[in-house]
RNA sequence: GGGCGCUUAGCUCAGUUGGUUCAGAGCGUCUGCCUUACAAGCAGAGGGUCGGGGGUUCGAAUCCCUCAGCGCCCACCA
């Protein structure tokens, strides 16, 4: 690489030598510092169309991964692609504060340092957290430059920074006055190792293989002691060997029967009829309990008696309410027994389902174990943490308007998904949608504007909600008996808000929409043009996207959502670290350079399927990248002569030129369907085997003589129209060939270029057929040449046989491309040639007694069985009549048709038989 | 328990309204080539009856039914 000069602007294409190996590094990191040099990525509202896209923005202290790799590829070619066709193109990047999540590294790195949070003020945890923020944070986005990302750097937003976060609490105040937002006392996730609750979409639930255990509630009265109950006839009476009387409960979770209040049957339970009206005693714990009745109650579950426990377990919290129980909160925050509880208190809840157990059996009050698949839900960011049911005061947001006013979009087509499957997702969920816990147990994010006044304990919490504290004291006084309260005594909410509540402000708060409504730019680029992003936020983020453009803007805020698939590893697993079958991105990018790894990553991408990733891929992408260097090295090799231009190379360029009009059609359909992967096919086999296989081959020049310009001129623009082509896919080495192709100003960029290309016409697709034709006859031939071991520089005779129905009038390239010295018409083929058919039409070519007859005979006579009992088919269906009468004139004509060729053929092989058998 | 999707060549996937071009592509495999841009290359070849079964139709990979397998999402059965 030696002789490659810096500048390319001065490159000379006769003086300068290129290396035979293509080498990214040299090329990768000067082209994205020109591009930044010259504020390439850069976007302002002007008078062209814009295109805009709203980064999916990663964590702010998040790590480059094969999934970020994937989902910033595919938008920098929607981003590149848009202006190389002539758009304003915006792509807007930035980091997301996780608040979870970054809450949880800062509590760790802390913890490190022997620092508890809970020592720590707010103000102190958050200077920890900002510190670490600024340390790590953006790596992530200076990584994505090595990618080759083209973002508008200079708009690189935070969801925390000063007008994202004043957006928010603008958003909060206003659904606060709208009704929308509401505070109440719901039974909520709690994770207790953050410490936080969380929303319903946080917990995810996995298949466990459980115990279903099986306790003794032994029938007293008030005072503990033993009861015999009456039962009716045929009913089972559990009875011990000291004749005491007792219940059968199931359970997966004997750790909370220190928070039973109620033992609850179904009163149509026939075979639990016995306990209706009596008292049960909670195993170990000795607390009477009544025994309640309700059709929530399933009979045919375990023995048809379930435990309640209002404060840990959703459906027992509502027949708490029902049936007016008592509420034992027997958990701490952290997932420790609380002194409410009797035994066990400060324990661990994972410790005490085991002690519990050996405790419970040791005195006898365990029935039976059974092995049981239960589901349990776990915390989405704190993935080995069970979630504990906890009756809470919180946040909530109202969905059901929410629902309303963001499904007709994605119904009516105003938004489209790709692909349409999920469509169907997202109804289903706006359709049974739960209102949003938003509030947080969190420092981390933005602080909940709301002030709590000084109450009495018993009194009920009175609040207010505005943007600073000062106004919400102008709204206490307002307050009947707060007259005279001092913005001392407001005491603002501690919680912060979910971070999806700043998310989903995102495309809107990127313009600055929310803080200054109608601005020039909200203006101009809202509604962004689509979305890539992952289905497994399409409720945390996409869905709730499109309810705050539709609740800020009245208009969705992007037109189409690509879900892209999930990056697994080649044999379908998730790729983990656990797993250590993630590879590092960068490390990817050094070895085979960026745009290898981008066709890599995309070639195993099909449209909303997972991608199954394989280095080979990469691999295949740094071939690509050398395969067009090299092309270019042959090109720009060439000595230019004062010499006419060959007719065969006026026809080559006329045919490559159609080529080129008509793949860019279809290239473009792939990508208007995000079939990303399809159109980099195409582009791949557009340069590999029309261009550099074909073409080049056409009009390359015999050793060491020259080109005449024509050709040389037009190869060079061809050469640039696929530079540009391939350029969404693979920037870097493609910039560096179109600065080498011609002098360019200094700033100039293939990114800022423009591809205009004739539509594809019918006379095209007629020039590319004549010209298949044409390539058939030459593969003939090399099938021929590698049958016979005859080497490609020893020329060959092609016999044209009979009809001269045959003239492609592309002999001269047909000559060169298959190495001929004579293409002839002949009345009959030579004895001793082989033959060949292109279509019904018969070639032959003289060797002599390099023919071997014998397995020519056989190979004939196969042919002609094969043809036979295909003309028989199709003979059966023309004689079937309801098919004639049927079926359209044209398919009809089609059938008559094969039979007619496949007539013909035979015919012809016939003919090769009887020479063969002389 | 509901919903959605998938099953086509060894692998990963295309295949639009059933009928030119319907059985395809890339990779891998096999064979032959260090041919003068590229061995990270070139040329050539083999390979599937479209998950099973049934139906509709003149005609089915394509439409319908059914069975099997796989995947994803949602759902409070302890």
């Amino acid at each position: 690489m030696k002789n490659i000069s810096y500048l390319c602007t001065n490159f000379n294409l006769s003086t300068m030598e290129l290396a035979t190996k293509y080498s990214p590094s040299d090329v990768e990191g000067k082209w994205y510092q020109y591009w930044l040099d010259h504020k390439l990525f850069s976007s302002k509202p002007d008078e062209r169309e814009p295109y805009t896209i709203v980064i999916p923005p990663p964590n702010v202290t998040g790590v480059l991964h094969m999934g970020h790799m994937l989902n910033n590829t595919i938008q920098d070619i929607l981003v590149r692609k848009a202006r190389l066709d002539g758009k304003n193109a915006c792509w807007v990047p930035g980091t997301d504060h996780a608040s979870i999540a970054t809450e949880a590294k800062v509590v760790n790195r802390l913890a490190e340092q022997g620092i508890k949070k809970r020592d720590l003020t707010r103000e102190e945890f958050l200077k920890h957290a900002w510190a670490w923020t600024e340390e790590h944070g953006g790596i992530i986005l200076k990584q994505l430059r090595r990618l080759g990302a083209s973002c508008d750097w200079d708009r690189t937003a935070f969801t925390m920074d000063d007008l994202r976060s004043e957006s928010v609490l603008k958003v909060f105040v206003d659904l606060y006055n709208k009704g929308l937002i509401y505070r109440g006392l719901r039974m909520v996730n709690w994770d207790p190792k953050a410490q936080t609750v969380l929303s319903t979409e946080e917990v995810i639930y996995r298949d466990e293989k459980s115990h279903l255990f099986h306790l003794k509630y032994y029938v007293a009265d008030a005072d503990v002691n033993p009861v015999k109950p009456t039962g009716a006839e045929g009913e089972v009476l559990h009875q011990d060997a000291d004749g005491r009387y007792y219940a059968v409960v199931a359970t997966t979770r004997p750790e909370t029967i220190m928070g039973d209040t109620a033992m609850c049957i179904n009163p149509k339970d026939p075979k639990n009829q016995w306990l209706r009206g009596h008292k049960v005693i909670v195993p170990l714990v000795n607390r009477v309990i009544p025994v309640i009745e309700d059709r929530y109650v399933d009979i045919e579950f375990g023995t048809g008696c379930l435990k309640v426990t209002p404060a840990h377990d959703v459906n027992d919290y509502a027949l708490g309410k029902t049936h007016n129980l008592e509420t034992i909160d027997i958990f701490n925050p952290d997932g420790t027994i609380s002194d409410q509880s009797p035994l066990y208190v400060g324990m661990d809840r994972m410790d005490v389902r085991r002690q519990i157990v050996v405790d419970l059996k040791e005195a006898g009050l365990v029935e039976k174990i059974e092995d049981y698949d239960n589901k349990v839900g776990y915390s989405e960011r704190n993935q080995d943490t069970a979630v504990e049911p906890r009756l809470c005061k919180q946040w909530f947001l109202n969905m059901k308007h929410f629902a309303d006013i963001a499904l007709p979009p994605v119904l009516e087509g105003k938004i489209k998904f790709y692909p349409t499957k999920y469509v169907t997702t997202y109804r289903n969920w706006l359709e049974n949608i739960q209102d949003w816990c938003i509030s947080r147990q969190l420092w981390w994010g933005h602080r909940i504007p709301a002030y709590f006044l000084p109450t009495a304990e018993d009194e009920e919490e009175k609040y207010v909600v505005a943007l600073s504290a000062e106004e919400a004291l102008e709204k206490a006084r307002q307050i009947k008996g707060y007259e005279d309260i001092t913005i001392e005594q407001l005491q603002r909410d501690e919680d912060a808000l979910d971070t999806w509540f700043s998310s989903w402000l995102w495309p809107i708060s990127l313009f600055d929409g929310i803080n200054n409504p109608g601005n020039e730019e909200i203006k101009y680029y809202y509604p962004t043009s689509v979305l890539v992003t992952g289905p497994d936020i399409i409720f945390f983020w996409v869905a709730r996207m499109i309810m705050a453009g539709e609740e800020y803007l009245g208009d969705v805020p992007f037109r189409n959502v690509y879900f892209t698939g999930i990056v697994r590893d080649e044999l379908g697993r998730k790729m983990s670290k656990s797993l250590g079958n993630s590879p590092d991105p960068i490390g990817l990018i050094e070895k085979y350079g960026a745009d290898g790894v981008r066709m890599g990553m995309l070639l195993a991408a099909p449209a909303g399927n997972d991608i199954l990733f394989k280095e080979d891929l990469c691999q295949q992408g740094a071939a690509f990248c050398n395969k067009i260097w090299n092309a270019f090295r042959l090109v720009k090799g060439w000595e230019v002569a004062d010499i006419e231009q060959p007719e065969s190379n006026k026809k080559a360029i006329a045919w490559m030129e159609a080529v080129l009009r008509n793949e860019v059609a279809e290239i473009n359909r792939q990508y208007s369907q995000y079939r990303l992967n399809e159109a980099l096919m195409s582009i791949f086999k557009l340069f590999t085997d029309e261009f550099s296989g074909w073409y080049l081959e056409m009009i390359k020049p015999a050793y060491q003589a020259p080109i005449d310009s024509k050709t040389l001129h037009a190869t060079l623009g061809i050469f640039e129209s696929l530079m540009k082509v391939i350029h969404p896919f693979m920037p870097f080495i493609t910039e560096e060939l179109y600065q080498h192709i011609a002098e360019r100003p200094e700033g100039d960029s293939i990114m800022t270029s423009t591809l205009t290309l004739a539509a594809s016409s019918d006379a095209d697709r007629q020039l590319i057929a004549r010209f298949d034709l044409a390539k058939q006859i030459v593969s003939g031939v090399r099938a021929i040449r590698q049958s016979k071991n005859i080497a490609q520089r020893e020329p060959l005779t092609l016999e044209v046989v009979a009809d001269g129905e045959c003239n492609t009038s592309l002999n001269d390239i047909i000559q060169k491309m298959a190495g001929l010295s004579e293409i002839r018409y002949v009345e009959k083929k030579s004895s001793g040639s082989q033959a060949f058919l292109v279509g019904t039409q018969e070639y032959a070519v003289p060797l002599g007694n390099l023919v071997d007859a014998e397995a020519e005979i056989q190979k004939a006579e196969a042919e002609i069985k094969r043809l036979q009992g295909f003309m028989m088919g199709i003979q059966k269906k023309l004689q079937n009549e309801r098919f004639v009468q049927n079926a359209p004139e044209q398919v009809v004509a089609l059938e008559r048709k094969k039979v007619a060729d496949a007539e013909s053929k035979i015919a012809a092989l016939q003919e090769t038989l009887k020479a063969l058998q002389k």
